[in-house]
DNA sequence: GAAACTCGTTAAACTGGTTTAATAAATAGA
DNA sequence: TCTATTTATTAAACCAGTTTAACGAGTTTC
């Protein structure tokens, strides 16, 4: 068995769906399975998946010059796609990469809009769910247009302890907006106080 | 007669929806107009309507410390509320005020939700404004964390130079994230330049 | 038309980051 | 187990911003 038990919970989360209905769509959910460093999307290609990832971390982020710069990590219990690949259908221009050995369910775009048309329950799901990671979103501008780097780096530590254990420092402060560099001093200054 | 033209075609916009439907629905919009610095929402309110502006400019801000932090300027042609508020039915902590006198039609949440509840064509567009408001925010949340302020700067001058004109410096400042005086001195070094 | 605000610029001193480079420590590969 | 690679820290020089304060040019207000 496909072990979708997470996936149709965070789907019920959101709004009622007739469990049979449901069912119908998630069987169409291919389960793909990622080792740690493996890419499941590059840029270049077009997105055609939405995911749901059950298990695992993955680092979503562009190379600029050479540079990395990290937009996202997802971790367990989340949805996630490039969505302007998704969405326009055009070569992507970022990586989504597994960071630990992962596991994700995905559904092609053309079965998840179909689900869209044919369940007006369904329909409110993908507008509920996208209106709370605009939400989510929200709150990130909001900080990093108000707070300052060492608030940030304290939020994360709060909120998300796990990835510093599972995630190499770098990628943290790439994400936080700076450099490595500039991430070792901070947490000298805080050691210090 | 109420003028819902623009409103209607910016439905539209993003899915067809029955003329019929959506024309009853729309008459249900109440117009409001605001005169300069007139205020929509003050903190401590509970927003129960969605917003959108016909014609003018408005502000989207928190005050911290006494302290003005712009999160959006928003300007003809665009939904907006203050989503916080809205969805969860707790007060708010932002203001949204005039910067010139506008044009608003306001909808009540309630109406809103009993559209999408009737009209799956309704939770639709609701689903898709809903995702391109979010990739519209995340392509900012990418050049909050990649791109330096100059290069935030220049680019909010190309895109919307109209800003410029109607909103006050330290207003564009406090949305660049940047002090006044720090705007003013990114300006001189780059008319130097 | 004077007084009171609002807004933008400048200057000076400061600060939290940057870049570059070197070194140390931890991890992975054969 | 030894080597090679990746990751984290430190130092030094630098820089784009900050804070505070002063000043001048517009605007409002009455």
């Amino acid at each position: 068995m496909n072990d979708l038990i997470n996936l149709k919970n965070k789907v019920l989360f959101y709004t009622d769906v007739d469990e049979e209905i449901l069912g119908r769509e998630l069987v169409k959910y291919e389960r793909i399975s990622l080792g740690k460093a493996d890419f499941l999307v590059r840029p270049g290609q077009i997105v055609d998946r939405f995911y749901y990832l059950e298990k695992g971390c993955i680092c979503y982020y562009k190379e600029e010059e050479g540079e990395i710069k990290v937009l996202e990590f997802y971790t367990e219990d989340v949805f996630f796609t490039d969505l302007p690949s998704y969405v326009n259908q055009q070569p992507s221009n970022c990586y989504l990469k597994a960071i630990e050995s992962s596991m994700v369910f995905a559904v092609k775009k053309e079965v998840a809009e179909e689900s869209f048309n044919n369940s007006h329950q369904l329909e409110r799901f993908g507008r509920l769910s996208m209106q709370e990671a605009f939400m989510k979103l929200f709150s990130r501008v909001e900080r990093m247009s108000i707070r300052s780097n060492e608030e940030r780096y304290l939020r994360l530590l709060e909120k998300r302890p796990d990835l510093f254990q599972r995630v190499p420092n770098y990628l943290i402060a790439s994400y936080l907006g700076m450099t490595p560099v500039g991430l070792s001093k901070l947490r000298k200054r805080l050691s210090k106080a």
